[in-house]
RNA sequence: GGCGGCGUACCCAAGUGGCAAGGGAGCAGUCUGCAAAACUGCCAUCCAGCGGUUCGAAUCCGCUCGCCGCCUCCA
């Protein structure tokens, strides 16, 4: 089967057709480090991950580069702030960005440049620019000319004059077009800087992208990824930038673009105040529910965030180790057991099928929760029956596509004790305090003071514990909410 | 103003020409000291509205209404 993509160049679903078959190159653009990353980075690099996985799965061999920009104004100022070095702070959020990534089970790529370590590469760009009359060189700035390039704004569907009319742009009277943007800026006092044929200066925005993406992928690559916001102006710039430099076209066969996240149907924003950070959100939430949230709408539709529709999302994922709980419990070793991949490969290609087009991640979750139905069912039927023929086989086969979409959507691939005791780690009041409270409790029980028993368990209710009695005796667990 | 997108049950959300996936909530049953949890079952003759194309449309086309994003170095 041909796997189907919307690329944002064209508009339209496309068969995806790597100019190396067998091989993709796939850039995705990562975080400015400057401060923690939020649940909108979160879910760029979600989306984009799983991308990546699939395509390994479906047996490319991939080589994904995704970037840190960790040189920027934003950066610079907030290290002022600070008062140190703006390679300290970047450095300092590079970390927190990438445990924040593992914290959400995102697979490491396979490079990840930073723009500093291609200062050699931008200055070489930006000097074939200016050579091939594509950019101009003023008071050590260096702009690349829009004009130079007649199909500047494809990507966007815009065109220059249009832009213009907008009026919105920075009127910077030395740039022969106020749409021209800064390849190469001259640093002011106490700013970073490198040695240039231009003076002493750091790199703007855009170029660091096309630097990074020839110097480690080429000069033309297969997929290329980034959120929504990015279009314009960053990889509109990055197409003119490039294609220019090498002339070559497409830069990019497939421009690929996620959707926003929402909070409370709100924009994220620093002006609101509502930027949910990713290690905030772990707080409350397993990284599994916040996995499964990002990964069950598309990647391109917008998503909002509310605390219902992350408990929502905590509920589904306790779905799942429950039903896995029960089928370990009353059939063990199926879960020890290798399940036959040959046998199910039919069904793996039908539940898998809709990633194929366009990566919809949504309706393959939507075909997991079908096998745990399948699978109750058929624990129901054996323990009804006494029979318990065809129901080993049927609970993994079951498990064996969950097992196998987990490499690629990267949720449910734990046991459920461990993802217990993670959601339980939650808990508001100490676990031997539980655990006191329970002993009593059943003592309580045991003499038939059934009102004791019932106050302990509100109690610790109203504190988000739940206790749930069995034949085994008094469970606990974190309430979701 | 220019460009792009969206509107499917109480909520979230797939489906883009052939009888409307899935999750959450709700209700019922099983279970239980009572519960809770869990499981099972039920839950849209209908896809913002109006026209059109078609044997057949939530899916294609046109118009209307409503919402959102980008055009500010915000993923």
């Amino acid at each position: 089967m041909t796997i189907k993509l919307y690329n944002s160049l064209t508009r339209k679903k496309e068969d995806f057709e790597p100019s190396t078959p067998g091989k993709v190159t796939m850039y995705v653009c990562g975080p400015t480090v400057y401060a923690l990353s939020h649940i909108g980075h979160a879910r760029s690099a979600v989306s984009f991950d799983s991308i990546q996985r699939f395509l390994r799965y479906r047996g490319f061999e991939v080589k994904y580069a995704r970037n840190y920009t960790d040189v920027d104004d934003k950066i610079i100022n907030k290290a002022n702030e600070e008062g140190v070095p703006p390679q300290e702070l970047a450095e300092r959020f590079i970390k927190a960005f990438d445990d924040d990534m593992a914290a959400l089970h995102v697979q490491l790529p396979d490079i990840r440049p930073k723009a500093t370590e291609s200062i050699e590469k931008i200055i070489n760009v930006t000097g074939s620019l200016i050579k091939k009359g594509a950019a101009y060189e003023i008071d050590g700035d260096v702009y690349y000319s829009v004009r130079s390039k007649k199909d500047y704004g494809k990507l966007s569907g815009k065109n220059i004059d249009d832009l213009e009319s907008g009026a919105r742009v920075d009127v910077d009277e030395r740039k022969k077009d106020p749409l021209d943007f800064a390849l190469w800026k001259a640093s002011k006092p106490g700013e970073p800087f490198w040695e240039s044929p231009w003076g002493k200066g750091r790199p703007g925005w855009h170029i660091e992208c096309t630097a990074m993406v020839m110097e480690w992928l080429g000069e033309t690559i297969d997929i290329h990824g980034g959120g929504k916001d990015l279009i314009f102006p960053h990889h509109e710039n990055e197409i003119a930038q490039s294609e220019a430099a090498t002339g070559k076209a497409p830069y990019v066969k497939y421009w690929l673009h996620n959707g926003f996240v929402n909070i409370e149907k709100e924009k994220m924003s620093k002006s609101l105040g509502n930027i949910l950070n990713i290690r905030d959100a772990l707080v409350d939430h397993t990284a599994e529910a916040i996995r499964l949230f990002l990964l069950s709408s598309h990647y391109r539709s917008p998503i909002d965030y509310t605390r219902e529709s992350l408990r929502d999302a905590e509920s589904a994922v306790e779905r799942f180790y429950k039903t896995v709980q029960r089928v370990s419990e009353e059939f063990p070793n199926v879960l020890e057991a290798e399940f036959c991949h040959s046998c199910i490969q039919d069904k793996l290609d039908e539940a898998f099928s809709p990633m194929e087009d366009d990566f919809n991640t949504a309706e393959v979750v939507g075909n997991l929760f079908k096998e745990m139905t399948r699978m109750n069912k058929a624990l129901d039927e054996a323990k009804a029956t006494g029979s318990r023929k065809g129901v080993w086989e049927e609970l993994s086969y079951s498990l064996g596509i969950i097992k196998e979409a987990s490499k690629f959507l990267g949720i449910f691939d734990r046991t459920p004790e461990e993802y217990f005791k993670d959601k339980n780690s939650r808990a508001a009041v100490p676990a031997e305090e539980v655990e006191r409270l329970i002993n009593e409790r059943n003592e309580a029980r045991k003499n038939k003071d059934f009102a004791r028993a019932d106050a302990i368990r509100k109690e610790l209710l109203d504190k988000g514990i739940l206790l749930e009695d069995s034949a085994k005796g008094t469970t606990w667990s974190v309430k979701t909410q």
